[in-house]
DNA sequence: TTTTGTTTTGACCAACTGGTCAAAGCGACG
DNA sequence: CGTCGCTTTGACCAGTTGGTCAAAACAAAA
């Protein structure tokens, strides 16, 4: 691996690249079913030029993780306890919906990875995610308890959202097969059924 | 493979443990992360000898995929259009979450096929499927046509069914870390939440 | 007991995979 | 120009994996 201070322009942009296409080759085959060989092919390298940027296949793979966690929780992160409840919500699942739609790639990354039981990231589930989700939980739960959105269960809302919007990224060919093949225009149609799917769930 | 007219007891046996072992390790691992070794050990056979029984590995992964895509829509073909539209749509739901409590491996077999891109039962989902789907949405659109549930996009609510209940199987660990560690109770929990999520929605 | 068909296995193979390494290429700076 | 550090690569390796095969073990009928 590169041992300088500072990484040079070269590395920066290789490293990018391997990153880019490593989530392009473990999104659509899981890690197991992802190969080095794919990965430098996609990034235009070759495979021991890709070693010398990343010690393992593993290490590429951590790092797309962790690098993407922090991303992938931001909207819930936004979830402000000060604005109006129902906005505040909607306003979180459209944003996870956009999610799915502009990043699939990531979605299913992550979706991999916990389908199989989550071996790489399982430790920060049970800490950092969890106290996340717990603290907007909490958010949630005062607004219940005020009167302001319907008496709903706060984690199982938070998965309820997740699981609706993540399924359009995820099962994403499933969804294209059955409703027949337009492109990303189901898109506005799981926008607004959510939509209303949501406001009807949390009205009072 | 064994070419008798009628397969001997020991072949029903042998070929029944190698699809279980192969739905336990397919659904932990999916497809290019299991191996036969790993397969045959589990089903108590050697590698060769489980070769016997199937072709290929690609031949047991077939064969467990399509057997078990009738039992995983049978829920849905169940949807009575002649029945209380609320009552038949909140058993569909109950019904498919039974499934993921019950046969979390069969959930996380198909979900490791789709986000994939469903490269072995790509051809079924755009014909079997969309055929019982676009069905099942009929029966819907007439319930909402009659004003019996309140007007909502059928296919969409199919998706949201799928997605809600197959999350809590597909995405256990997730749901384990964030809620805490406690055992199947939290299905108890997301069936009320479901209930009351369905019924609002479906409510005039 | 012999025969016949089924079942099981040890030994083996070719392809693939993640990873190594020494040497060569390259670019910038003195 | 020459040198020095960063970058790239061809050749290679050991372990794994899906799959084959001939021979052995076994079971049941004759």
């Amino acid at each position: 691996m590169p041992p300088t201070r500072q990484a040079t322009r070269i590395q920066q942009k290789n490293r990018a690249a391997i990153l880019e296409a490593a989530l392009e080759v473990f999104s659509a085959h899981g890690f197991r079913g992802a190969t080095v060989d794919q990965i430098a092919a996609e990034a235009g390298l070759s495979k021991p030029n890709l070693l010398y940027y990343f010690p393992s296949k593993e290490a590429i793979h951590t790092e797309l993780l962790e690098g993407l966690l922090d991303t992938w929780l931001d909207p819930l992160r936004e979830l402000d306890a000060e604005g109006d409840p129902l906005d505040e919500l909607l306003a979180y699942m459209r944003r996870k919906l956009e999610m799915s739609r502009d990043y699939p790639r990531e979605s299913r990354l992550f979706a991999n990875e916990i389908i199989q039981g989550a071996p790489r990231i399982g430790d920060t589930l049970g800490t950092d995610l969890k106290q996340l989700v717990d603290e907007k939980a909490a958010v949630i739960d005062g607004w219940v308890a005020r009167g302001q959105i319907a008496p709903v269960h706060a984690h199982h809302l938070i998965f309820s959202i997740w699981a609706l919007t993540q399924h359009y990224a995820d099962f994403d060919v499933q969804v294209r097969a059955v409703l027949g093949k337009r492109d990303s225009d189901h898109f506005r149609e799981a926008g607004l059924y959510l939509d209303q799917l949501f406001t009807k769930m949390l009205s009072i």
